[in-house]
DNA sequence: ATATAAAAATACTGACTGGTATAAAAATGA
DNA sequence: TCATTTTTATACCAGTCAGTATTTTTATAT
């Protein structure tokens, strides 16, 4: 709720779209390598003046973290639904690899894992979050391969926890290769051999 | 050859030891984050000076490349030699996987793979280093999946380009697990589930 | 009108970056 | 002894960074 209209009855009304300020952030990370973005080319490219932003946002590490948590909103529970769906192994995994490969707000990656593998340069509060987000994700991994196991119908030998582990670890893949511009083909191919241990 | 007895007869004699330097160089960088490491920094820890340092290395980019250059060399062959072993598939895999996993001087991963995956951060002689060293190791794996397709002991569907890609790919994953200081035998599962995909 | 409050705009701080100019030091050759 | 050569050490340069102090603007309340 980083809103623009505090409604504050005096004083100078405020002109900064704390959204924009946003927006402009969000690309800026995704788009560069996070050591390549600051502060100050944020404020440029969105028109904003360096006090504002920081009044908003508080520091660098307070801009980065919102950028995230109002990328991972826009984005990042469509892959709750598709495993979530309810639907067996096979048409699950087959609609997961479709959404990672073709979806177009993944061309260049995802910023989540784009900041999860750079996590160790994150301020704390921004870490915070990418491992809270990490978690989660984690955990719909898990239950989703509890809920296939208990079904019946995925019989694999490692321990619900590796097997939502692997599957992360080999989205995180798929996605840095979209995001290095890799051949969409040969990425299938490879999350597709990758997955298929669960079949 | 970057070594320190140029022989010149006349002039001060250098004390800088190059060795030295790329020995801090290369501790600075694996450890830490790249965009971390300053020439400064390794300057300030190898006891030499800045001057001398841009005399030997010419700019950060050289040393950067030098530093990744005396590393692979001390390293990166092991690799090849496990998969020229002339092994089976089963062998081969088994003896790659333990290698990565227990390799002591694997503990804080791979300072070629942590390169490779900062690579747009890297100068241009070090990035085509990484390239290249890249390049090397894709048709290692390569040839190794030709060879034990020809030999009958691989009858996988996937190009061996693919495969190669895979394999490399799921080597970097768990170098960069070990860097994390992820579980070892949980890195073992993973990797071993990833590579069971050739057996 | 005028005091007050809040935000904006400008310009600044101190630290650090990669890179270098300059001068002192330490050797050899004549 | 003294000029020459090479490396060292010190100190500097311009640029960028995150963050902020200060002043100006623009509104409302009295």
């Amino acid at each position: 709720m980083t809103t623009t209209d505090h409604k504050s009855l005096r004083g100078r009304p405020k002109t900064i779209r704390a959204e924009k300020v946003l927006e402009v952030a969000i690309e800026a990370y995704w788009q560069n390598d996070l050591a390549d973005v600051s502060v100050n080319s944020i404020c440029r490219a969105a028109q904003a003046s360096k006090p504002s932003v920081y009044r908003e946002f508080g520091n660098e590490d307070g801009l980065t973290r919102a950028a995230l948590e109002s990328y991972a909103e826009q984005l990042l529970s469509d892959v709750s639904k598709i495993l979530q769906s309810g639907q067996g192994m096979n048409e699950t995994l087959d609609a997961l690899i479709d959404f990672i490969i073709t979806d177009a707000r993944l061309e260049i990656g995802c910023l989540f894992h784009k900041m999860r593998a750079g996590k160790n340069r994150l301020g704390p509060k921004t870490r915070q979050l990418v491992e809270e987000l990490n978690r989660a994700a984690q955990g719909n991994y898990q239950t989703f391969f509890q809920d296939r196991r208990s079904t019946g119908d995925w019989y694999g030998t490692v321990s619900t926890d590796v097997a939502a582990k692997y599957l992360g670890e080999q989205i995180a893949l798929a996605l840095a290769q979209r995001a290095s511009g890799e051949n969409a083909t040969t990425i299938r191919e490879i999350l597709s051999l990758a997955l298929s241990v669960f079949r």
